[in-house]
DNA sequence: AATTTCACG
DNA sequence: ACGTACGTGAAATTA
């Protein structure tokens, strides 16, 4: 098919965002000194806790597309003997959600190793695993965000293209499936009503006082607000105690490993090769351990000569 | 200075 | 009557 002018429109603002955001200033940010980039990571500036990065900002760095993965690409060690690994947790924010919440159902699915897109919509649409196809995985895939994000029929309806009373019959199906996911949020959004803050599994705390407006948008947007806080808010507790533990084992044990991103799931290192085995057990095992949830944390470790080549 | 758009998790 | 998913930051455009 001919593209559309719409189409073409939205190619040229994809190629010119690129241009301008990467390739024509991140060269240019390069420090004299040390000839790396150098970001500031933001401890007091996201509202769930997580860390955000600025000037520049390397947590938004090209990968889905093929010509923002050859962005991606540039980004190397300092000395070209050494490797990149790059180390990220697995649906995190789900296993949080199986966690916080005790759903049996999640737990088992994450237990069994299942792919839990595919396993979520085996039971939103009630087939066997076995004959899930793509359109359900990837409808499924959509209510996991929306349960991350807590879910609105009229959110889901927009993003899978159907009607909110179809959008709300999946919402039904799920939280039958899932009946503690739905108990959780249900509670998050009484406490959230009792105290007007949330609060995360290492407890820190967002104050959400939108919660008594009387405007129903913006109520219902707290609530969405609280649930996600939960969520997103202890996911990155996690990794903010992996970041730490291994920092202090690499102290402890005199390594010459740089941690140099974090990217809210991902830790990046730039890494010798005589400690490349030792550091990729040592942060596997520190990420994977950071906290104990009732369900298995997965870590998925590569290693590569870029920052690409590592996932 | 505020808004829009789009890059990421 | 409204217009929807959570959290960010940077560049370009609008006003």
């Amino acid at each position: 098919m001919e593209p559309t002018l719409k189409n073409k429109i939205l190619e040229y603002r994809k190629l010119t965002k690129l241009k301008s955001t990467y390739v024509d200033t991140l060269p240019s940010l390069i420090s004299h000194r040390t000839g790396r980039l150098h970001a500031s990571f933001n401890q007091t500036i996201a509202a769930t806790g997580r860390l955000s990065s600025s000037d520049p900002n390397l947590q938004n760095i090209p990968i889905r597309t093929e010509i923002g993965r050859k962005i991606r690409r540039a980004f190397i060690p300092s000395n070209k003997q050494d490797w990149i690994i790059s180390a990220d947790y697995s649906q995190i924010e789900l296993r949080v959600m199986a966690h916080l919440s005790g759903d049996k159902g999640l737990r088992e699915a994450f237990e069994r190793g299942e792919d839990i897109h595919a396993s979520t919509a085996a039971a939103i649409f009630d087939i066997p695993l076995a004959e899930v196809g793509d359109d359900h995985r990837r409808k499924a895939k959509e209510v996991n965000f929306g349960i991350i994000y807590g879910i609105s029929q009229y959110g889901l309806a927009s993003r899978l293209g159907i009607s909110a009373d179809e959008a709300q019959e999946i919402i039904q199906n799920y939280f039958i499936r899932f009946p503690k996911v739905n108990d959780y949020m249900i509670h998050t959004i009484a406490f959230v009503q009792k105290h007007k803050y949330v609060t995360t599994i290492r407890n820190r705390r967002r104050y959400i006082p939108e919660i008594d407006s009387k405007n129903a948008n913006i109520r219902q947007n707290a609530e969405r607000m609280a649930i996600n806080t939960t969520i997103q808010g202890s996911a990155a507790d996690l990794i903010k105690l992996a970041m730490i533990n291994i920092q202090k084992k690499f102290d402890r044990e005199d390594l010459q490993t740089k941690m140099i991103l974090q990217v809210h799931d991902e830790l990046i290192f730039e890494v010798q090769a005589n400690e490349l085995e030792r550091v990729r057990r040592l942060v596997k095992k520190e990420m994977e351990g950071a906290i104990k949830l009732n369900v298995p944390i997965k870590v998925d470790i590569g290693v590569g000569k870029n920052w690409l080549e590592a996932h």
